[in-house]
This record gives C-alpha cells, structure tokens and sequence, in this order.
DNA sequence: TGCAGGTCTTAACCCAGGTTAATGCCAGTC
DNA sequence: GACTGGCATTAACCTGGGTTAAGACCTGCA
C-alpha cells in the first residue's frame, strides 16, 4: 500500500488530483520516520523544518502554560499533515507530539517548495487541506467555550470519528482511539477528574464508550444531536467544496 | 495615504517586498466598501466570494450556536485580510462581521489567483500573515480554555493593543476599541456581567480602563504579566520569521 | 509472584463565574 | 424635555466543574 495513500484521498475530497501530481507527492514523502509514544516531533521555540504527513497513529499539537497545565489544539489522525507551510515562521510557537506510536513520512522543506512551485492542482489541494484544519480549530475554540463538559466531550467524540470514519480508521459503530483520561482533559480543558465523570454519565446514558482506547459510539444520532455537532466545518463532503473556476479547466 | 499600506506595512515584517509586487497589489484592490456597524461582510453558509482587507474599523470572525449565543473567534483589524483563500470551500462555516463602521478594499477572486500566480514573494508574505492568523486562533484556545477571567480578558487586552500598535493606531497607551461589554463577552466566552465585573476590577487595580470605547493601558508591563502574555505567537518581531534559503536569493 | 507507577474511579468540599433582575445612565429623536 | 432602547453596573443566589485525596485496577518488570 502506498504510504501516503490517506493524504492524497483526503485531498481528493477537495477534486481529482492528476497521476502525474500524486506521483510527485509519492516520491517527494518516501523517507519514513517512527515514533515512540509521547515523543515530540518538533517543540516549542525549535527551528522550524520539513512537513510531516502522518501514516499511522495519532499526534497532536498543544501548548504548555507557564503553570505547567498543557492545551491539546489539535489532533492529527492519519493522512493529516503537520504544517505545510511552518518554514515561513522561524520557530515554533507551539510543540508537536505523539500520543501513541507514530509513523510519519517526512517531506523536506525543498521538497514542499518545488511541488508547490509545479503543481497547480496539488498545491491548491494542500491549501485546501489547511483550511479545514483552520477550520477545525475555530470549531474548538466554540467548543471549550460554549459547551458543558458534556457537550463537549460529544462533539469531540463526534468529530474525531467522523476524521476517521473518512480516512477509513473505523469498524462499524467502533475505533481505536489511544488517548488517556488526562489527554483528553488537556484537549477540553476540563480536569481529568470531570471527564472521568463524564465519561461515566455517557456510558449510563448508553451513548458512548470509552475503555481500553477504544470508542465505542452506541448511537451516534443522540451523540450528534447533544453534542450539536454539523459536520459542515470539515468539510469532508464534496459537495460543499468547490474550485475556483480559473482552475475548473485544468483538472478533467 | 495608499490605503493598503497598513496591510503591506505588516507583510513587510514578514520580508521587504520588491515595489512591482507592492504596485501590484495596491492596483488590485482599488475598489473600496464601505460597510455599517453590525453588518454582515459575509454570512455563514453563503457562498464565497472575493478577500476583503480591512482598512479601518474593527471586523470579527464569529460563530451562533443552536441557543442563539455567539462566540467571536478572531478580530480583524485595519491591514488585515479576510480570508485569502475562503474561495476554495464552496460556503462559509462562519460569518464576518463589522463591529463599528468599516471601510474594505475587495480584491476579486481573480485577482488573488493572478496575483499568487505571478509574485512569488508577495504570495509567501500572504501565506505567511495566515500562518499568523491561525497561530492567534490557537492561543485563543489556550486563553478560553485554561486562564480566569481577569488573566483571559488582560491576555485580549494585550493582543488588541500590540496588534493595534503594530499598524500605528495606538497613541501612547490607549487605543480606539469599538466594542461593547456583551461583545466583549461573547468574544471571551463569558457572560456580559461577569465581564462587567472584571472590568471593575481591573479598574480598580488601576491596570486597565476600558470606557466609552477607548482603552487606556495604566501599567503594561503588569497587565502582560498577570496575563502570561508572550507576544511571541504573533510573530511581529522580524527577528522571528524566515525565509526559506530557496527564496531567499530573489529577494535583495 | 510481588512490587511500582500509571491510570481510573469515587466521594467531599469549594469557588469562579452564570443567571436573573433591578437600577442607572446615556444619546437619539419626535 | 419626555420617551425609548441600548449599555453599564450591582446585588443575590445557584451550579458546573475544580481540587484534594484515597482506593482500586492494571501492566510491565525484576
């Protein structure tokens, strides 16, 4: 299987990318790196490198305040790349780590610049593809400020599933999903005591699971409906993307 | 006065643009709007149209939540664009707004295609003043979900005013800030009398006084500080952005 | 097989900030 | 110069979620 074969279906949500672009992509992401569980793939305050498009696993942005209490900004599931275009700023005003092991392909940054010098389509693609991820964290920021714990912890189950679901890492109404009690309490900024509470009250309430890294969603119409979670803002439906018509005749 | 220049003055920390790329620019966005306070630029769900760079006034990303409530996730103030690439997704998942009188200059569709097309320099600085875009999005998270009200509001306070600063539209250690108490409050995602509270107290600690739309900053240094305000994540300081060694050889 | 460190679970107690509601203070405007 | 509607201000009361702490449950390792 093609390493990179989740990003370039991802891009493809956003409209066909040529053979010639794909292969380019391919080649440019052939050097794999692995990482252990919580490991950093670049910190706060580093010199910015290459891009890194994740293949296997689950890695997360976050920042640390200066009381030591950490915030998780993002998740990074496969196919998803950490920031196409982070050479432009000198360093780091965050850190990127794992959560679990993680494989990634590297793309170097000389790689980043010629693909995007040559390939409209890929390009605008990737683009694309930064946007949603900007699109995502404005929902977090509705998310932590306007939802109850309860709410909250929905929507992010929904939306984590929904990632997954599109990149082909679900069964069924189930996936693996390896984070610890903590870590999703550093991603809703809740205390992990309270999301052990929540997570206790959606089981009674027989919505969803959360045990042995698994997620078990039991009905994931009244998780929606509570969470208040429309997936409009992944845009993960061709439907509600489109290409600017300049670029409509290149890509038959 | 150019009326870009407030946008070209904050790409140029980025790096010095070449004039012709500047001309560029400056011609295409000679069309100007004018638009009330509490208009809509663009409304979520509509399609989407041309970038629009904020001139004067004050403008804000924001979502409305099933109930009615709002979250404000990002100002827009005078030299910023909205949205340099939104014509990639076919409708908005948020609306923009005005917060006070605006004036914009609109830049077609076309234009941004042709322009990134064509001034590779301009368009890093482009890409780049995004990236800033998105790192201020993600302390917001950081502010909304991990600091009390009075650390989250002095954060704000010294967000808007570097940023107002770094454009030229403080004087000395006040600054025009359009915006009532309620909006305050849903920028900050709390209610508008504990706003009003922590207004008062601020006051009285003889930090801050923010009346009759004006903010007037009595002690900075001890306003960042109970913040844990690090300006460092807007990357305004030339000192902490690159360019990529590539790119650098066309830019003397 | 037993121990150690991380994780999960629960209970008891507390407080920051929400809610409701009343009052005051404008700036238009007819 | 009264009337209206939007803001700001304050008080009284309540609750969601934080904090602390203790016990249970794992899993890997010696």
């Amino acid at each position: 299987m093609i390493r990179v074969s989740r990003l370039i279906r991802k891009l493809e949500i956003f409209a066909p990318l040529p053979e010639e672009e794909k292969r380019a992509l391919i080649d440019a992401s052939s050097t794999i790196r692995r990482y252990g569980a919580h490991e950093d793939l670049i910190q706060e305050g580093a010199l910015t490198d290459g891009v890194k498009i994740i293949l296997d696993g689950l890695a997360c942005r976050y920042k640390v305040l200066p009381d030591g209490r950490r915030q998780i900004v993002a998740y990074f599931v496969p196919g998803d790349m950490c920031d196409l275009r982070v050479f432009l700023l000198k360093r780091m005003d965050h850190s990127i780590g794992t959560l679990c092991p993680v494989e990634a392909a590297l793309l170097p940054q000389e790689s980043v610049l010629e693909l995007t010098e040559r390939y409209p389509r890929l390009t605008r693609a990737l683009w694309w593809s930064t946007l949603v991820e900007e699109a995502i964290t404005r929902e977090w920021i509705v998310n932590v400020g306007h939802r109850t714990a309860f709410e909250r912890m929905a929507h992010l189950f929904c939306e984590i599933f929904t990632r997954l679901q599109s990149v082909g890492l679900t069964q069924d109404n189930r996936c693996d999903l390896p984070l610890t009690q903590s870590e999703l309490a550093d991603t809703l900024a809740l205390s992990a005591v309270h999301v052990n509470r929540t997570l206790m009250d959606m089981r009674r309430a027989r919505l969803v699971t959360f045990q042995g890294k698994q997620l078990i969603i039991h009905d994931r119409q009244a998780l929606q409906s509570v969470a208040g979670f429309d997936p409009n803002y992944l845009h993960l439906d061709g439907e509600t993307n489109r290409l600017p018509a300049a670029f409509k005749r290149n890509t038959a």
